[in-house]
DNA sequence: GGTGAGCGG
């Protein structure tokens, strides 16, 4: 009768239950910690959000050394035009002034416009292969990209 | 000349 039916079902959903509940992750937490995972940690930091119109090196310097030993502050301007990009890149000396640097001026603003401060990407760590004819400084190049 | 996310010589 239907007793048969209601103790197939329930033996199935009991079945279905215990080989579903340990099926998928059971630690989601590992997997959302992998996820969450900042810049990793380098003297360089990149900051955008700055002002177009004007070169804000020094102000970005300036800005910058209030938290740490700057040792490069740069805004980064098109080479054909002369515009400023709108961002920029600060040195520090240390890991430790960069973290203060980018708890500091991140957020923070600049020249009028909110600034951002996080750690740059390497970007390279050789010398750049079009620097063998047009280079001012012919093969010999200025300490940028040192850690 | 100068938009508004982005990663430079």
């Amino acid at each position: 009768m239907a007793l048969r039916a209601v103790a197939a079902s329930r033996g199935l959903r009991r079945f279905f239950s215990t080989s579903t509940l340990p099926a998928f992750n059971p630690l989601p937490t590992a997997d959302a910690a992998q996820q969450k995972q900042d810049a990793e940690p380098s003297t360089n930091l990149f900051i955008s959000g700055l002002n177009k119109r004007t070169t804000t090196t020094e102000n970005l310097k300036q800005k910058a050394s209030e938290f740490g030993e700057v040792v490069h502050a740069k805004v980064v301007t098109d080479r054909v035009s002369g515009y400023s990009r709108g961002f920029g890149f600060v040195e520090y000396a240390n890991l430790e002034d960069a973290a203060k640097g980018v708890a500091g001026m991140d957020g923070k603003y600049l020249d009028g416009w909110v600034i951002f401060a996080e750690y740059a990407k390497p970007r390279s760590t050789q010398t750049p292969p079009s620097s063998n004819v047009s280079s001012p400084y012919g093969n010999r190049y200025p300490p940028y990209g040192r850690q």
